[in-house]
DNA sequence: GTTTTTCTACGATATTTTTCGTAATTAACG
DNA sequence: CGTTAATTACGAAAAATATCGTAGAAAAAC
């Protein structure tokens, strides 16, 4: 069970997305939306590898890091805790919520009730 | 816009669940779950009240707490938040998710089927 | 081959959040 | 009354996160 930090979770995101990755390309790719020092990403990429929430291997003389825990298990942990906090635990008046507050295209609303009908 | 930490997230839900409340109320029923002092939620509700997410009123001698931000509002929020920071900003990928997970009555996937009719 | 750049490791500092202790005040109780 | 209990204010410590600086080693550039 893990609990990233928001930062981390900044970082698993973009492990998600890259795939491995070493701490310049991460650093880089979080600068394109805020400043933060290199040793500032290094640093918290550590602490993740020594909670073994990143792997890492050596690739000659630099370190290449990846997520150690999946997208799809951490996103359900992380959802899970949200809505307890922010939805006393209710999932459906969650869901409802974030469908009226948003824009869905066709697809996406097809998308949805298929899911549905095949729960229903 | 305000970002409660995750104590003050849990007063909130107190307050809206309850209605304006004592300290001495909220801290029962903290410790319905964990340990917490007195003293410390009463620090949390005053910190909360500076930051103007608390109002309070003298009820003679102590104060009467309550939320001085809506549900509605503080929910849609903290989803836009968190659908940024765990689910890359989408918002249809975390609801698919979030369905996926959870085991809907035929009476909630009703509801849901009819606001997804009013949108599509 | 010397200088410059790029890494890692790691300690130290800063910031944010949480927790608690103490003092002062007021109410309640016997 | 005088004592006990409950309440607020507030400073300070503790804990959790985030940021950075420096040193040392290795590679790259010149």
């Amino acid at each position: 069970m893990i609990k990233p930090t928001e930062a981390e979770l900044e970082i698993l995101q973009l492990l998600w997305q890259r795939g491995p990755s070493s701490v310049r390309e991460i650093n880089d790719e979080l600068n394109k939306s805020r400043d933060v020092g290199y040793t500032t990403t290094l640093k918290i990429m550590q602490l993740m590898h020594g909670k073994n929430i990143l792997n890492r291997t050596e690739q000659g003389r630099y370190h290449v890091y990846e997520a150690a825990v999946s997208q799809e298990n951490t996103q359900k942990q992380l959802l899970e805790k949200f809505v307890d906090s922010a939805f006393g635990g209710s999932t459906m008046s969650m869901v409802m919520q974030a469908l009226g507050n948003h824009k869905a295209s066709k697809e996406e609303l097809e998308e949805i009730k298929k899911l549905l009908e095949g729960m229903g």
